[in-house]
DNA sequence: AAGAAAGCCAACCGCTCGGCA
DNA sequence: GTGCCGAGCGGTTGGCTTTCT
Protein backbone atom coordinates (compact mmCIF):
# COMPACT_ATOMS: atom_id res chain seq x y z
CA UNK A 1 0.00 0.00 0.00
CA UNK A 2 1.20 3.81 -0.62
CA UNK A 3 1.76 5.69 2.00
CA UNK A 4 -0.56 7.99 0.19
CA UNK A 5 -2.98 5.54 0.27
CA UNK A 6 -5.73 4.29 1.90
CA UNK A 7 -5.39 1.72 4.58
CA UNK A 8 -8.11 -0.77 4.33
CA UNK A 9 -8.23 -2.86 7.09
CA UNK A 10 -10.83 -5.90 8.15
CA UNK A 11 -10.06 -5.68 11.75
CA UNK A 12 -13.64 -4.84 13.86
CA UNK A 13 -11.92 -1.56 15.22
CA UNK A 14 -10.64 -0.57 11.58
CA UNK A 15 -13.91 -1.05 9.98
CA UNK A 16 -13.67 2.20 8.30
CA UNK A 17 -11.36 3.83 6.09
CA UNK A 18 -7.73 5.71 7.82
CA UNK A 19 -6.10 8.78 6.07
CA UNK A 20 -2.84 8.53 5.61
CA UNK A 21 -0.46 10.94 4.20
CA UNK A 22 -0.30 14.92 4.12
CA UNK A 23 -3.11 16.52 6.01
CA UNK A 24 -5.18 19.00 4.55
CA UNK A 25 -6.35 22.20 5.69
CA UNK A 26 -9.84 20.76 6.60
CA UNK A 27 -8.92 18.39 9.30
CA UNK A 28 -6.34 20.63 10.98
CA UNK A 29 -9.04 22.33 11.95
CA UNK A 30 -10.72 19.89 13.03
CA UNK A 31 -7.79 18.93 15.20
CA UNK A 32 -7.07 22.34 16.54
CA UNK A 33 -10.29 22.80 17.29
CA UNK A 34 -10.98 19.58 19.32
CA UNK A 35 -7.36 20.30 20.98
CA UNK A 36 -8.66 24.04 21.58
CA UNK A 37 -12.21 23.24 23.44
CA UNK A 38 -10.96 19.52 24.68
CA UNK A 39 -7.38 19.52 25.55
CA UNK A 40 -4.36 17.14 24.26
CA UNK A 41 -4.05 13.39 25.44
CA UNK A 42 -6.10 10.37 24.37
CA UNK A 43 -5.47 10.75 21.27
CA UNK A 44 -7.38 7.15 19.77
CA UNK A 45 -9.98 8.99 21.30
CA UNK A 46 -9.47 12.35 20.53
CA UNK A 47 -9.00 11.32 16.60
CA UNK A 48 -12.26 9.10 17.07
CA UNK A 49 -14.64 11.89 18.81
CA UNK A 50 -12.98 14.53 16.67
CA UNK A 51 -14.06 12.95 13.39
CA UNK A 52 -10.66 12.20 12.03
CA UNK A 53 -10.19 9.28 9.97
CA UNK A 54 -6.77 9.40 11.44
CA UNK A 55 -4.64 7.48 13.72
CA UNK A 56 -4.18 8.55 17.53
CA UNK A 57 -0.36 8.56 16.81
CA UNK A 58 -1.00 10.71 13.48
CA UNK A 59 -3.35 13.28 15.16
CA UNK A 60 -0.87 13.78 18.05
CA UNK A 61 2.29 13.47 15.81
CA UNK A 62 0.34 16.66 13.63
CA UNK A 63 -0.17 18.55 16.50
CA UNK A 64 3.12 18.43 18.49
CA UNK A 65 5.07 18.99 14.75
CA UNK A 66 2.86 21.29 13.58
CA UNK A 67 -0.04 22.70 14.56
CA UNK A 68 0.66 23.49 18.44
CA UNK A 69 1.00 27.52 18.81
CA UNK A 70 4.45 27.49 19.95
CA UNK A 71 5.92 25.38 17.11
CA UNK A 72 8.27 27.63 15.47
CA UNK A 73 8.97 26.68 11.37
CA UNK A 74 11.94 27.53 9.40
CA UNK A 75 15.82 27.96 9.52
CA UNK A 76 17.77 27.14 12.69
CA UNK A 77 19.18 30.24 14.23
CA UNK A 78 22.78 30.08 14.51
CA UNK A 79 22.40 29.99 18.44
CA UNK A 80 20.25 27.07 17.93
CA UNK A 81 22.57 25.41 15.66
CA UNK A 82 24.92 25.56 18.38
CA UNK A 83 22.72 24.15 21.21
CA UNK A 84 22.33 21.37 19.01
CA UNK A 85 25.62 20.49 18.12
CA UNK A 86 26.66 20.71 22.18
CA UNK A 87 23.73 18.84 23.35
CA UNK A 88 23.85 15.97 20.57
CA UNK A 89 27.77 15.95 21.63
CA UNK A 90 26.10 15.10 25.49
CA UNK A 91 23.37 13.12 24.95
CA UNK A 92 23.92 11.75 21.39
CA UNK A 93 20.56 10.99 19.53
CA UNK A 94 18.62 12.23 22.26
CA UNK A 95 16.22 14.16 20.06
CA UNK A 96 13.36 14.77 22.28
CA UNK A 97 15.99 15.19 25.48
CA UNK A 98 17.79 18.10 22.88
CA UNK A 99 14.31 19.62 21.71
CA UNK A 100 13.59 20.13 25.00
CA UNK A 101 16.35 22.19 25.15
CA UNK A 102 15.03 24.52 22.29
CA UNK A 103 11.76 26.25 22.77
CA UNK A 104 9.71 25.64 19.69
CA UNK A 105 11.56 23.14 17.78
CA UNK A 106 10.31 19.89 17.69
CA UNK A 107 12.25 16.75 18.06
CA UNK A 108 11.40 15.70 14.49
CA UNK A 109 12.70 19.29 13.27
CA UNK A 110 16.14 18.70 15.35
CA UNK A 111 16.58 15.34 14.35
CA UNK A 112 15.96 16.28 10.46
CA UNK A 113 18.34 18.67 10.82
CA UNK A 114 20.97 16.70 12.32
CA UNK A 115 20.45 14.09 9.30
CA UNK A 116 20.34 16.05 6.86
CA UNK A 117 22.93 19.03 7.14
CA UNK A 118 25.30 17.20 9.77
CA UNK A 119 25.69 14.34 9.13
CA UNK A 120 26.04 14.78 5.37
CA UNK A 121 29.34 15.89 6.50
CA UNK A 122 30.03 12.99 8.50
CA UNK A 123 29.46 11.03 5.34
CA UNK A 124 32.19 13.16 3.61
CA UNK A 125 34.64 12.83 5.81
CA UNK A 126 34.09 8.97 6.14
CA UNK A 127 33.53 9.65 9.53
CA UNK A 128 30.83 7.95 11.97
CA UNK A 129 28.37 10.86 12.72
CA UNK A 130 27.72 9.65 16.16
CA UNK A 131 31.80 9.43 16.70
CA UNK A 132 33.12 11.38 19.35
CA UNK A 133 36.05 12.01 16.18
CA UNK A 134 33.29 13.44 14.52
CA UNK A 135 32.02 15.69 17.76
CA UNK A 136 35.46 16.82 18.10
CA UNK A 137 35.71 17.53 14.37
CA UNK A 138 32.13 20.23 15.04
CA UNK A 139 33.95 21.33 17.88
CA UNK A 140 37.03 22.44 16.34
CA UNK A 141 35.51 23.27 13.69
CA UNK A 142 32.06 24.20 13.11
CA UNK A 143 31.21 25.59 16.52
CA UNK A 144 33.81 28.48 15.85
CA UNK A 145 32.62 29.07 12.78
CA UNK A 146 28.96 29.57 14.53
CA UNK A 147 30.17 32.22 17.26
CA UNK A 148 32.14 33.92 14.92
CA UNK A 149 28.33 34.74 12.78
CA UNK A 150 26.61 35.10 15.95
CA UNK A 151 29.03 37.53 17.19
CA UNK A 152 28.78 39.15 13.79
CA UNK A 153 25.39 39.44 13.74
CA UNK A 154 25.66 40.58 17.33
CA UNK A 155 27.76 43.79 16.04
CA UNK A 156 25.36 44.41 13.26
CA UNK A 157 22.46 44.80 15.67
CA UNK A 158 24.98 47.17 17.72
CA UNK A 159 23.47 44.54 20.48
CA UNK A 160 26.13 44.19 23.74
CA UNK A 161 29.27 41.83 23.50
CA UNK A 162 27.81 39.61 25.76
CA UNK A 163 26.69 36.27 23.88
CA UNK A 164 23.54 35.89 26.24
CA UNK A 165 22.50 39.47 25.54
CA UNK A 166 22.88 38.42 21.69
CA UNK A 167 20.27 35.93 22.42
CA UNK A 168 17.90 37.46 23.69
CA UNK A 169 17.98 40.18 21.36
CA UNK A 170 18.85 38.54 17.87
CA UNK A 171 16.03 37.83 16.24
CA UNK A 172 15.86 34.30 14.78
CA UNK A 173 16.50 34.37 10.94
CA UNK A 174 13.39 33.21 8.65
CA UNK A 175 11.95 31.91 12.35
CA UNK A 176 8.20 31.66 12.18
CA UNK A 177 5.67 29.67 13.60
CA UNK A 178 3.18 28.30 11.56
CA UNK A 179 1.89 30.28 9.61
CA UNK A 180 -2.08 29.61 9.86
CA UNK A 181 -1.69 30.26 13.68
CA UNK A 182 1.01 33.19 13.63
CA UNK A 183 -0.83 35.30 15.37
CA UNK A 184 -0.79 33.05 18.14
CA UNK A 185 2.94 33.22 18.83
CA UNK A 186 5.33 35.64 19.98
CA UNK A 187 8.59 34.24 19.29
CA UNK A 188 10.48 37.48 20.54
CA UNK A 189 8.85 36.87 24.10
CA UNK A 190 8.83 33.50 24.11
CA UNK A 191 12.83 33.48 23.25
CA UNK A 192 13.46 35.73 26.37
CA UNK A 193 11.08 33.78 28.75
CA UNK A 194 13.16 30.38 27.66
CA UNK A 195 16.54 32.35 27.90
CA UNK A 196 15.84 34.21 31.15
CA UNK A 197 14.89 30.45 32.57
CA UNK A 198 17.07 28.17 30.93
CA UNK A 199 20.57 28.94 32.49
CA UNK A 200 22.55 26.00 31.08
CA UNK A 201 22.16 26.75 27.42
CA UNK A 202 23.10 29.98 28.22
CA UNK A 203 25.96 28.62 30.15
CA UNK A 204 26.99 27.15 27.11
CA UNK A 205 26.82 30.09 25.05
CA UNK A 206 28.77 32.84 27.07
CA UNK A 207 31.47 29.57 28.02
CA UNK A 208 31.98 29.36 24.24
CA UNK A 209 31.79 32.40 23.34
CA UNK A 210 34.93 33.51 25.61
CA UNK A 211 36.67 29.83 24.06
CA UNK A 212 35.90 30.97 20.89
CA UNK A 213 39.23 32.75 20.21
CA UNK A 214 41.08 29.13 21.84
CA UNK A 215 38.76 26.67 19.96
CA UNK A 216 41.83 25.94 17.48
CA UNK A 217 44.73 25.31 19.96
CA UNK A 218 46.79 21.92 20.23
CA UNK A 219 44.54 19.02 21.14
CA UNK A 220 46.12 19.19 24.62
CA UNK A 221 44.72 22.72 25.02
CA UNK A 222 41.60 22.17 23.73
CA UNK A 223 41.02 19.59 26.00
CA UNK A 224 41.96 22.01 29.20
CA UNK A 225 40.00 24.42 27.84
CA UNK A 226 37.02 22.41 26.82
CA UNK A 227 33.79 23.72 26.22
CA UNK A 228 32.23 20.58 25.21
CA UNK A 229 31.51 19.12 27.84
CA UNK A 230 29.47 21.47 28.96
CA UNK A 231 27.81 19.75 32.12
CA UNK A 232 31.09 20.27 34.42
CA UNK A 233 29.98 17.50 37.55
CA UNK A 234 32.59 16.03 39.44
CA UNK A 235 31.42 12.30 37.82
CA UNK A 236 32.54 14.27 34.09
CA UNK A 237 35.38 15.37 35.22
CA UNK A 238 36.58 11.73 36.34
CA UNK A 239 34.92 10.20 33.25
CA UNK A 240 36.89 13.47 31.25
CA UNK A 241 40.43 12.55 32.86
CA UNK A 242 39.49 8.88 32.47
CA UNK A 243 39.16 9.48 28.84
CA UNK A 244 41.77 11.99 28.37
CA UNK A 245 44.60 9.08 26.81
CA UNK A 246 41.75 8.26 23.95
CA UNK A 247 40.93 11.50 23.41
CA UNK A 248 44.44 12.66 22.55
CA UNK A 249 45.01 10.13 19.94
CA UNK A 250 41.84 11.30 18.54
CA UNK A 251 43.12 14.56 17.90
CA UNK A 252 46.28 12.80 16.76
CA UNK A 253 44.01 10.98 14.48
CA UNK A 254 42.31 14.23 13.66
CA UNK A 255 45.44 15.70 12.10
CA UNK A 256 45.51 13.74 9.80
CA UNK A 257 42.23 14.50 8.09
CA UNK A 258 42.26 16.98 5.27
CA UNK A 259 40.06 19.27 5.83
CA UNK A 260 41.31 22.06 3.51
CA UNK A 261 41.91 19.51 0.57
CA UNK A 262 40.43 19.68 -2.67
CA UNK A 263 38.16 17.17 -1.69
CA UNK A 264 36.48 19.37 1.56
CA UNK A 265 36.42 22.48 -0.43
CA UNK A 266 33.41 22.73 -1.49
CA UNK A 267 31.58 20.20 1.04
CA UNK A 268 32.26 20.49 4.46
CA UNK A 269 33.76 24.08 4.42
CA UNK A 270 31.39 25.48 2.24
CA UNK A 271 28.51 23.55 2.85
CA UNK A 272 26.36 26.26 4.18
CA UNK A 273 26.54 30.17 5.61
CA UNK A 274 28.94 29.72 7.97
CA UNK A 275 31.33 28.47 5.79
CA UNK A 276 31.86 31.71 3.72
CA UNK A 277 34.38 32.97 6.07
CA UNK A 278 37.14 30.90 3.88
CA UNK A 279 36.13 32.77 1.20
CA UNK A 280 36.85 36.55 2.66
C1' DA B 1 14.36 24.77 -21.01
C1' DA B 2 14.32 20.23 -19.38
C1' DG B 3 15.74 16.27 -17.07
C1' DA B 4 18.57 14.47 -13.25
C1' DA B 5 20.32 14.71 -8.83
C1' DA B 6 20.35 16.31 -4.32
C1' DG B 7 18.20 18.33 -0.40
C1' DC B 8 14.56 18.89 2.74
C1' DC B 9 11.02 17.60 5.81
C1' DA B 10 6.28 15.76 6.98
C1' DA B 11 4.62 11.60 8.12
C1' DC B 12 4.76 6.72 9.12
C1' DC B 13 6.59 2.54 11.46
C1' DG B 14 8.20 -0.31 15.01
C1' DC B 15 9.71 -0.48 19.39
C1' DT B 16 9.91 0.66 24.37
C1' DC B 17 8.12 2.36 28.59
C1' DG B 18 4.95 3.31 32.25
C1' DG B 19 0.45 3.09 34.30
C1' DC B 20 -3.30 0.34 35.43
C1' DA B 21 -6.45 -3.48 36.19
C1' DG C 1 3.38 -11.30 37.86
C1' DT C 2 1.10 -10.38 33.55
C1' DG C 3 -1.27 -8.44 29.81
C1' DC C 4 -3.26 -4.42 27.77
C1' DC C 5 -3.18 0.18 26.25
C1' DG C 6 -1.79 4.93 25.62
C1' DA C 7 2.04 7.72 24.95
C1' DG C 8 6.49 8.78 23.46
C1' DC C 9 10.82 8.07 21.02
C1' DG C 10 14.12 7.27 17.29
C1' DG C 11 14.68 5.44 12.64
C1' DT C 12 13.08 5.47 8.06
C1' DT C 13 10.48 6.57 3.96
C1' DG C 14 8.97 8.98 0.09
C1' DG C 15 7.13 13.09 -2.11
C1' DC C 16 7.94 17.83 -3.04
C1' DT C 17 11.27 21.50 -3.91
C1' DT C 18 15.56 23.30 -5.23
C1' DT C 19 19.83 23.09 -7.51
C1' DC C 20 22.74 21.38 -10.94
C1' DT C 21 24.05 19.94 -15.59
Amino acid sequence: MSRLGINMTNTHEDAFELRRGPWTVEEDDLLVRYITSHGEGHWNYLAKFAGLKRTGKSCRLRWLNYLKPDVKHGNLTPQEQLLILELHCKWGNRWSKIAQHLPGRTDNEIKNYWRTRVQKHARQLKIDGNSKKFHEAIRRFWVPRLLENMEQNSSETSSPSSSISTLETQTPINTTPCPKYRSQVNNSDQHKEYLHSNSLESGIISQLTAENSEMNTACNNSFQDDGYHVDISSNNILEMESQQEIFLSQCQQMEEIDWFGEGMAGTFWNAGEFWDFRKS
